[in-house]
DNA sequence: GACACAGTTCGACAACCGTCGTATTGATGC
DNA sequence: GCATCAATACGACGGTTGTCGAACTGTGTC
């Protein structure tokens, strides 16, 4: 296994390193999960990814641009709000290192 | 899903965000790979995992020490050198959440 | 016992992370 | 234009992490 590859999954692994990122993470793919079966993407609004989630809105914004910037989210602007969805290239590739590790 | 689910997640995610510490795993999952796929366990000594790693003893100690607390690789001594194992119930854990995020 | 070998423990240190407060941007509605 | 709401950018600060060197433990060999 090459060293990017090595490093851009241990870049994944630690966008969920932290308890609240991984809260996030989860409740997108909890609410993605139907459309994921189907191989669709999910919109969801950042807002209701938060729920039992107590932090300031800077860190959350900060949470989210990691866990976006490792690739394993997508995010788009409408109007004020956030929109998140799971990327599923990110998630297949976490799946199949841990499956295959080639 | 419950806190303490989400934090032992966090933890096993965070032992494999280190590049180091992540080769240190995928090369005994490569390793294991055969046995795995029968439900087997399969032992291998520490030192061969090292292959391309240019860590002093004290980090790899380090690094094998956090997998396992984990609870992603079992070990055991054999004589003076270390034995590792994957642990498949944590490996089926960070499968389970990836997949379906119940 | 003396030695060598594989890991561990301890202490140190720079680098990084998570969170926050404050200030700012961008979009909407009055 | 002004107010408001959602999110971002910036700077700060305490806490954690990755790595190392030096000293130590445990196991096997002579």
């Amino acid at each position: 296994m090459a060293k990017d590859e090595v490093d851009r999954l241990a870049r994944m692994f630690k966008a969920l390193s932290n308890p609240n990122r991984l809260r996030l993470f989860m409740n997108l793919l909890e609410e993605s999960k139907l459309d994921l079966a189907k191989g669709r993407i999910h919109d969801c609004f950042l807002t209701k990814l938060l729920g039992g989630l107590e932090l300031g809105a800077p860190t959350v914004s900060h949470h989210v641009k990691e866990l976006s910037d490792a690739g394993l989210i997508h995010t788009q602007r409408e109007g004020k709000q956030l929109i998140c969805s799971v990327d599923p290239d990110g998630l297949a590739q976490l799946k199949a290192a841990l499956t295959v590790a080639s």
